[in-house]
DNA sequence: ATTAGTTCTAGTCAACTTGACTATAACTAA
DNA sequence: TTAGTTATAGTCAAGTTGACTAGAACTAAT
């Protein structure tokens, strides 16, 4: 229904389609540097408009979840992933997203962590990108990304959400390697320390990672809890 | 179309209906204490459900609009304001937000100048509100509207929004009272006074406002633009 | 076994910011 | 002329940040 086959006078009058997509964030090693770098997936799209470009992963809304149920089922679909954070980030609702009739995008971003990033699905029609070669994508998606990753790096500065694309498990180097790869700027790694140090919600504990080159770092663990948009606030 | 009267398997077919709403804050002396309090205008509901409770501002959105413009249009025709900042707040999509049908609303939040605030038209179903003391609201509503405060004082905190809740002319105290206002607090004079000499965006103007029982404070201007919303990024 | 190379980790120091506070300036009203 | 009030500038201690130094603890090569 309401699909460009739909006359003039039938799409005026049909309500605008609502339709979820979901930006996901996952840590890679980059292949040259071994450095973690930032990816996204992709979906290609198999029908027009904008046939055979890269888009984000999204559909429609069913009556029987909510916004937030609807893009984590969507990430589970495309990719196969659970995400270990989701956050709306805009409803975009332009005249011309699409041009065969309007659409209305909630569109939601997450973290997932490596081990998930790794397993991953990939196919002829669903691929990652390094977040910042993503070349022209469907409809307004690069857009919709720039934002995303705007969010991300402000979320980052603020908050608690370097810990989202790390395991259980992480040294302090990985968080500062983290915001090294998404502010894409290096940190002197004292300061750093000294800054998340003085963060109660990160957690020593007793073990060290071992099987580097040089000294073994202690690990780490974060015990704080995420945001306090609407959908999450009944998490006590 | 898809109103309650429709069946329940005509209500699972339809897609979820999509309307606009508003959150508007302007400021208004307190009646105790003269001082500047938050207030919000709400509309009477005149039909089920919650008929004769208050709501927010809303409707549909239309083919021809953005969902900006939709929330301007919303806002002009309820209030007969035209508002000094708009941006969106959240899309609220829960699954029984509303009794009778599937609403996901799209919500923005919007400044209203004090000059703007005071003509605002006030009717039987037309009322302003003090933010802190709104009683029981239709929907969802008191939790939007928590949300939305909860937005503005972090705006507040960070960002260049209070100035658009004051005329174009102001005092430093007057900025301070807007603080006051929306953080519940008391800030030091000095101090606070200091930040905002610190700020390149307030400019000096040479005039004072007379008219005080006590010596006259020089009057300044806020030049700086907006956030960088999806919807105000083209803004140069 | 020793040494070089690497990262981890703790610490110092100056520059800057913040909160509490003092003091003077400039106006009005009595 | 004086009291009352707010505007405005400044001081001081505490805390934070960025640049930097240095030793600790491990591996890999000699």
């Amino acid at each position: 229904m309401y699909t460009s086959s739909a006359n003039v006078a039938e799409r005026q009058a049909a309500p605008p389609s609502l339709a979820i997509s979901t930006v996901i964030f996952a840590l890679r090693p980059s292949e040259k540097s071994g450095r973690p770098t930032l990816w996204i997936p992709l979906v290609r799209r198999i029908r027009e408009p904008f046939k055979g470009l890269w888009a984000l992963p999204g559909g429609p809304l069913t009556h029987t979840e909510s916004l937030q149920d609807a893009a984590s089922r969507n990430l589970r679909e495309t990719t196969g992933l659970a995400p270990e954070y989701l956050e709306q980030l805009y409803a975009f609702g332009g005249l011309h997203r699409s041009p065969t009739q309007r659409v209305v995008s909630i569109v939601y971003w997450a973290l997932v962590q490596p081990t998930e990033a790794a397993l991953a699905d990939e196919s002829e029609n669903v691929k990652w990108f390094r977040a910042d070669r993503l070349g022209d994508l469907a409809f307004d998606h690069n857009a919709i990304v720039d934002y995303a990753l705007w969010r991300l790096r402000n979320k980052l500065a603020y908050g608690s959400v370097a810990y989202h694309l790390l395991g259980e498990y992480f040294t302090l180097a990985q968080v500062r390697e983290v915001y090294e790869a998404v502010l894409d700027r290096e940190l002197d790694p004292a300061n750093f320390r000294r800054q998340l140090k003085s963060t109660p919600e990160i957690e020593e504990t007793g073990e060290y990672l071992q099987g580097g080159k040089h000294r073994p770092p202690r690990l780490y663990r974060f015990t704080g809890r995420p945001g306090l948009d609407p959908d999450n606030r009944s998490t006590p």
